[in-house]
DNA sequence: TTTCTATTGTTACATTATGTTACAATAATA
DNA sequence: TATTATTGTAACATAATGTAACAATAGAAA
């Protein structure tokens, strides 16, 4: 029996419990997830896992979204449980064991009905090298207006997952987990007009920023085009210490 | 084996996963907590419970607050799952069935590791009957700052409920499930303040209340005092029904 | 009846926050 | 040196909020 053919050991694993992440990425102009491919079955997802006896449920997940990301300080939070009976649905799963040559009963335990515990990572898009996990062959960057069709309720989950985000993009300082270490005033206008959805006002935007006091000025950066060129920023905070999950 | 002797049946639920509830009242001055406390033990906890197979997670928190507060039409609101390995630590739970006379052999998957989901319900503390679970002899109303000390993290959990709460204060009508149907602008004033920990001027919240427009107004309330008599006030929808959990 | 007290509903004004427009500064180009 | 696109900031208008004041009034006391 190779590892290959039974790639999640039962016994190391809380059964019935899953997490899922909707991880976010913006690419200058529009926020897109990251979403898996499962193999030769044209079956999309989110990026998900199972906890281990001896592990937290938070390791778990940043665990979980290092492998799919390869980034180490991951901006995560847990926003939803999901426990709904409409989640147990086999037939998915076991398409994915058999499309992967894996088998089932030995496997059963991943048919049975499981609830899962929904987090949002935000990542600088520029750091990402996606990695499919062992049951896919494809994860890719997609936006929000050109998702697949996706597994059981990940719609829902990335719905409840922007929610979430968009009520918390004023209180924390969600910006800068998106954006490279230096942006423009520009830059960061943008990245709260993706997530909202809807146009700033520029001027309104740098006031409210700049009276914020959450912002370091720089210098300037030459674009060489001919116009104006604007300064840089970066956070005064290092990284959301409290939030950021060790 | 009477049923006391095995209050769970093991192959009944999911194993691992458990939900804490935190129950709050305004007995019209102040947020009360519904706390248990396990017989003959010293010890205090959040009323809880498992989760069945069949059952969603929704319904079986439903379920448990039900029987705790013998209300119907509950506002809960998950806010948090908990799954750290600190909260591994089966001595509390063997001293619960022990000194409720229940074999711990034949249930020693309640000693096991487990992630809770939790919930904030918010009640008409008028309405209330509290009944003690199968294990508890006691079940009452404690003030959040006289809380006795609570099992595991139970104390954390209250902590971020209430953080939750004031979070959702102003964009979710909150005040209406603490109260009775009809109330005075100053008995919604005195719950908004309860919440939050902090007086409000009274012109401003009247001001802001009124401009919701999400309250009616009916006829006077005469205490009996020599003073102006306040209106009665009712909110307009009947229940948040969106956040209600069927 | 009249006066008094405590509380309420509402207005008035000051302060702060936000929305909108305008304008000067400036980096490259022609 | 003029031109163009963009940026930083100021100026003004509007809306929201904080604070204080005042008239209305239900009952008690004089």
């Amino acid at each position: 029996m190779s590892s290959k053919k039974h790639p999640f050991n039962k016994e190391e694993y809380i059964p019935h419990l899953a997490f899922d992440s909707v991880i976010f990425g913006f690419n200058g102009r529009k926020l897109k997830i990251l979403v898996l491919e499962y193999r030769n079955t044209g079956l999309f997802a989110l990026p998900g896992g199972f906890i281990k006896h001896n592990e937290s449920l938070d390791q778990a997940v940043k665990q979980g979204v290092r492998q799919r990301t390869g980034i180490e300080d991951i901006y995560l939070e847990q926003f939803q449980t999901f426990g709904d009976l409409e989640r147990f649905d086999p037939e998915p799963m076991k398409r994915i064991l058999k499309m992967n040559g894996i088998d089932i009963a030995s496997n059963d335990w991943l048919l049975n009905r499981f609830i899962t515990v929904a987090y949002y990572a935000l990542i600088n898009f520029e750091k990402v090298v996606p990695k499919p996990d062992s049951l896919s062959d494809g994860i890719d960057w997609y936006s929000l207006d050109e998702l697949p069709p996706l597994m059981m309720d990940h719609r829902k989950i990335i719905e409840k997952a922007l929610e979430t985000l968009r009520d918390n993009l004023d209180k924390k300082l969600l910006g800068m987990n998106l954006l490279p270490e230096k942006f423009t005033m520009k830059e960061l206008q943008q990245v709260y007009e993706a997530i909202i959805g809807t146009p700033l006002n520029r001027s309104g935007f740098q006031r409210k920023m700049l009276s914020a006091n959450t912002l370091v000025r720089h210098e300037k950066r030459f674009s060489g085009n001919s116009h104006k060129a604007p300064y840089l920023y970066s956070f005064k905070k290092p990284k959301e210490v409290p939030k950021t999950i060790k």
